[in-house]
Parts: C-alpha cells; structure tokens; sequence
DNA sequence: GTGGTCTAGACCACT
DNA sequence: GTGGTCTAGACCACA
C-alpha cells in the first residue's frame, strides 16, 4: 500500500507523479505483485484530481506492462519487466543526471553534495525493504 | 566555451536544453565569470533553431543572475550568487532528490547506478577544470 | 481582480507592463495569493496583444516565484517569499533609489512631489486593502 | 563637478547613466549654469566606454538644450528651462512611480520602507546644497 | 480550454 | 553587430 501524495507546486504533471509513486512504490518493495491497487473514483478522490487524471496513470503503466487491469475486479500490480540494457537506456541516464545537475546547481548544490544525500536514501531504503 | 548540442528527440524544451547546458557548464568550471557566451544569433544559427528560442534561454539565466546581458555589447557569465544555508535549503535538496529517485526508478534504474553514473561525471569535471 | 491596461506609447515594453500590474497588484492587496489570473489568451484578447506577450509575462513572474502556472489548469498568485534582511539588502534599496531620484530628476521633478505621489499611492492601496 | 560612474549591471544604457547623471548634477547644484564639462573624448576615456556613447549622451541634453556646445571651445551648462506642468506631465510621474514600485516590490521592499529611504536621501542633499 | 514551445520574420535600441 | 521586443500562426501536453 502507498500514501499516495500530489504537489501542485512541484510542476511535474499531476498524471506523472502517479506513474512515478506507483513504480517507485514497485522497486522499493511497498508495493507486491499482484497486489491490488486503489480504484480509479477512489485515487482520485483521495488526490483531489480529475477522474481522467488518475485514468491516464493507470492506462500508461498498463501499455507498460507494470499494471493488470481486470474488468470489473480491479487493477493490479503486473510482474517486473525484464530490464533490457541498451545504450539508448544508459544515454537516457546520463541525459536524466544532467538535466537534475542543472537543477541542483541552480539551487547553489554541488554534485557531492547531492551523492551524500542520494547515499543517505539508499541506506534508508534498503533498510526498510529488511 | 562550450561545445553546444540540441537533441530534438529528448523530450526537453530546446531552450531548457540550453540553459542546462550553460548551467552545467557554469558548475563544471568549463564557463568562467565574465566569459562571453556566442551571440544569440551565432547560437541560434549553430543549433539550427530560432533566433528566439536562444533569447529565451538567456533571458531566463539573466533573470536568475547566472547571466548578465547588455544590449549592443553581448551576454557575459555572472558572478556567483552566495550560498545561504537553511534548514529550508537543505529540505529543498531532499525533496529534489525524492522527486529524482522517482524518475530514474521509473525507468528502471537503481540508485546505485544513479551514483556511479554521478561520480564519473563529478571526475570529470575535476580533471576539466585542471 | 485587475483592471488591466497597457499603454503603447510609454515606451515601456508590453510584457513588463503587465508584470508591472501585476507586481503592483499583489503588493497593494488586489490579488490575493491562491487567486487565479486571467488565462494567457483571454488577456492577450483584452489587452490586444499576442499571447506570447502574455506569456513571456506570466512566465518571467513564475520563475521569480509569484506566479504558479499548472498547465490545464492556470495561472496562480503564489506564496510570497520570505523577508531575509542583509546589509547587502539594505543597500541594493539605497542603489535603487539613486537610480530613481536620477531618473526623476531627469523630468524636472523633485524628491518632495516623488515623495508626495507615492504618499498617494500608499493611502490609496490601504483604502482598497480594507 | 561630478564623479562620472557607469554600472553595466545596472541594465539602464550607458548613455542614460551619462544623461540622468548630468541632470542629477545640475538639478542637486553641483553642476552650475555656464560651467564647462569634460570633453566628450575625455570622458569617453575615463568611464571607458565609446566615444559615440558620450556623444550620444550630450547630444541629447543639447537638443533639450541642458546644455550649450560651443564649436572649439567645449560643453557647458546651459539655463535651466522652464517647468512645464502639464498632465502628460503629472502622469508620467505616475508611471514612473508604478513602475519603480514594481521593481522595489520584487526585492521585497514595502512603499513605507522606500519613502523613508528617499526622506534621508532628501535631507542629504539639502545639507549639500547649504 | 489551459499553459508551453517553436518558427519566421520584422523592427527597435544600444555600442 | 549586439540584444530586446513583438506578431501571427502553428502544434503539443495536460486537466
């Protein structure tokens, strides 16, 4: 289960942070496979969306294979994808990192202090997933 | 100077593309204060876009003080702005990082190769900068 | 609400007149934050400018955090910033008023009728502010 | 005799800094009627900016007719005009004033603050006068 | 219907 | 030759 959470300030599209928290939810094991997720009317209530929001986050993660829809049952969380390592995908990467580089360093951060930061997470993530 | 490159395929605005590019080339030490940048028309000419699509660019730095322009004489690299260090700043990375880790998990990534991936370009605007 | 109006003979640049009218209208109370602005279009219509005029406006606020833009939905009064209160600061006021007492004198005018209209102005922000 | 002083951060055109400075100094009574100016390549050279640039400057308080050039011998002073005191007038003042609030208002500063900033100012200038 | 981006082309202001 | 502004019109992304 999620505490699912929108930021209106943040400037990511509404439908995106959805998409982000459900497979980030994913890869740091709060979510299981097979685990059912909210309904649509019921996320967007919550969120304070629109219906077709909420819709547009489930539709995009299911043509991705991470969701499963079933009529009438609900929708659920699919098997991980194998992860295919091209180097259009390590491009995407490195294109990801530069332009978070330049929103970090527009805020006066230096690249090691962000590592220190990241590095924090990740022991905070590994130990919630023990 | 800097070796500018628009990828149209990428999905990011061509003038954000650039004022990352600056950005980035202000922190890794490649950009100095003072430096000229090429005239928006040279710029405009070499990336093969609008003439307006540079200005834009500038104009966005020159409003957050990383550039400074004159009218009839060029756009220069500004001095850098003084760090302040509050408790609010260092929330600002946190959640940064947090909205940044959703991204790269969205596509698969692990923090850990977020890291390296960080690291080497850290290195490598070390050994630039010498 | 504003009662927008741009005059094309004061030489002052469209775009910043109406950032102008803004910046005034939060500061004297007739925008109140949270408020939403007239959509790009319908001011552009109003005002008889292009939208891009507009936008540029709207844009060059957000990016100095006045304004909040969430695309499909609109445009935003924002929080105001925090007050930090340097010697720096207190003499970029001092560099300003120069500037300006400069500028006035160049018309002919005097510090004690600037003082006076903006006596004016003041009184008259506080009795719409009530 | 006046401390000439160009800021190229300041934005303003360097031939306006030249012009309001002038102005400035006739209407503060440093600079008095009949007195002689730098020569145009004199000042050139001091505030090292072009030489075009000062004549601009010049030639624009001459067409004012703030000051007389007399072919061979130099730039003066000239006889203060005659104040005019039209609407057109009165409303520039206005607009002057709206838009120096704007730009106030983004540092932060209130109207009171300012006023208050310009009543120091003004009774700076009044002790140099005496 | 909302904002965001981009182009092509024009004219202006300043150095 | 430098940046600054504006228009008209187009197409895209989001709610």
């Amino acid at each position: 289960m999620i505490n699912f959470n929108i930021d209106p300030r943040s400037g990511v599209p509404f439908y995106k942070q959805i998409v982000d928290q459900i497979r980030f939810g994913i890869s740091s094991g709060m979510l299981q496979v097979g685990e059912q997720l909210p309904t649509v009317r019921a996320l967007a209530v919550q969120l304070k969306v629109n219906l077709n929001t909420v819709s547009k986050a489930y539709k995009e993660l299911e043509i991705q294979n991470v969701l499963e829809s079933q009529q009438g049952t609900g929708t659920f969380i699919g098997s991980p994808p194998i992860r295919v390592d091209t180097t259009e995908f390590r491009n995407k990467l490195k294109s990801i990192c530069s332009e978070f580089l330049s929103v970090i360093s527009s805020y006066g951060f230096t690249i090691e202090e962000l590592i220190d930061e990241l590095k924090k997470m990740e022991v905070k993530n590994e130990s919630q997933r023990n």
